[in-house]
DNA sequence: TACCGGTACACGGTATCACCGAGTACCGGT
DNA sequence: ACCGGTACTCGGTGATACCGTGTACCGGTA
């Protein structure tokens, strides 16, 4: 299960934003929901503090629509939608992950 | 061929000194070699000037042992070679590997 | 011999990113 | 009244790839 390889964070960079991008795409959800969902698939060291700022990132860059709504069970969440650009970010961000992952597979195979 | 996707710089982030580990560990080679290895692997936007930072700072942290020798076309080069920490650095740099893509890829498909 | 392009490395500064720490605030249960 | 869980904000840090410029060696050519 969790057996968490330490000290991720240099190799999440330019990925994790791609990954708030894609769990948001799936459905309407707010930052500490998000964070929680990072956790569940294995990115067990990534905080909320962390999730936090490339929300507000997003926002400020307009790849997100913001919608603050009461909670139940807490204070009240923001939560974000792709906007058009947000989509058109996200396609672009697999493009360029499939094409990294690829070269760095073949890579490690020896074939290239 | 190339096709690029540009800007792929903050992909590299934490991957592109693992790359430069495993092109050393196949042989013993000097950095003008490597920025061209690299380019030819498809990161075609990798300017030696980025390889060279990364060779010193391997260096610095002992992950590699470097030899310089005479060219027969232009200035010495220096030749670099894995030390036994530079050795261990590299295979978890691949077990680290392994761990996010397999991560990111399952967050791809969907079924997470 | 003077120049030029290819080879080869060094170094100061920049932007971006994930992370850290501390703070604010809402809410229910004991 | 307190405490733990929920939920978000923000200033600052460290690491990394990148950029620009500089230095220097070498062979070929006009």
């Amino acid at each position: 299960m969790g057996l968490a390889v330490d000290d991720l964070t240099e190799m999440l960079k330019g990925t994790l934003e791609g990954c708030v991008l894609e769990i948001i795409s799936r459905e309407e959800t707010y930052g500490y929901a998000i964070t929680r969902r990072l956790n569940d698939l294995g990115f067990t060291d990534v905080i909320d503090g962390t999730v936090y700022t490339i929300l507000l990132r997003l926002e400020r860059n307009q790849l997100v629509q913001v919608t603050k709504r009461p909670s139940e069970v807490g204070p009240p969440r923001k939560f974000y939608a792709l906007t058009d650009a947000g989509r058109q970010n996200l396609a672009t961000f697999w493009t360029k992950w499939r094409y990294v992952s690829s070269r760095i597979d073949k890579l490690k195979e020896g074939d290239a």
